[in-house]
DNA sequence: CACATATATGAACATATGCTCATATATATG
DNA sequence: CATATATATGAGCATATGTTCATATATGTG
């Protein structure tokens, strides 16, 4: 195939994949990302099931926020989260689903 | 849910799975892989099609190749590589479509 | 308002990443 | 063997990443 033959990808789709695969490529991530799958959680559960700190949990739930893979709801002091991109959730449990078979 | 109800992801798993989404999280594999799904290529023409280094384009071949993600024949000097994993291939095409709707 | 609890955030730091540059390796050909 | 072509690889470097530590912010309660 000649270079002006192929199905290019725009710079914006490459990008906004790659975005999408940075934030799964993590193994922090994937575990608050699988949590979330499963149930809506606060901060403070996330930190004690994955047995992390809270800072590290909950700038991890910061970059996740950013690109609008999570979002959350108050009540009183406590934040809870849940996930908000529906197709990422179901990428990722393909992914794991393959590998665990 | 308590912290030992949670159906939890082997520490492999989650390795596996970050590894997997790590490769795919970078705008130049993607767009490696994604010349791969459509053909077999040379390293010189995914160097010409993507516009950059020799070095550049064969130092993610071998990241790649370590994954297990390509594999390539040779023929002559030329190397021609092929995408090895069909799954990742699935995976990163159906990602590209929804951003693409 | 004072204090407690839950969470967020900024700075700092160690490590990972992706590229460039120079050079090595492998194959083909005369 | 000498040379050319295609590709791989190591070192170095700038930037990104993920965590910790200290501290800020937000809400609730007495």
């Amino acid at each position: 195939m000649k270079q002006q033959d192929h199905l290019f990808l725009s710079a914006q789709t490459v990008d906004e994949a790659s975005r999408i695969f940075k934030a799964l490529g993590d193994p922090t991530r994937i575990k608050i990302l699988y949590l979330l799958s499963q149930e809506e959680c606060s901060v403070s559960h996330i930190t004690e099931v994955l047995d992390m700190t809270q800072s590290a949990v909950s700038h991890q739930l910061s970059l996740l926020r950013k690109l609008r893979l999570v979002k959350y709801r108050r009540e009183g002091t406590t934040l809870y989260y849940t996930y908000d991109d529906e197709h990422v959730i179901t990428v990722l449990n393909q992914v794991l689903t393959h590998i665990k078979c």
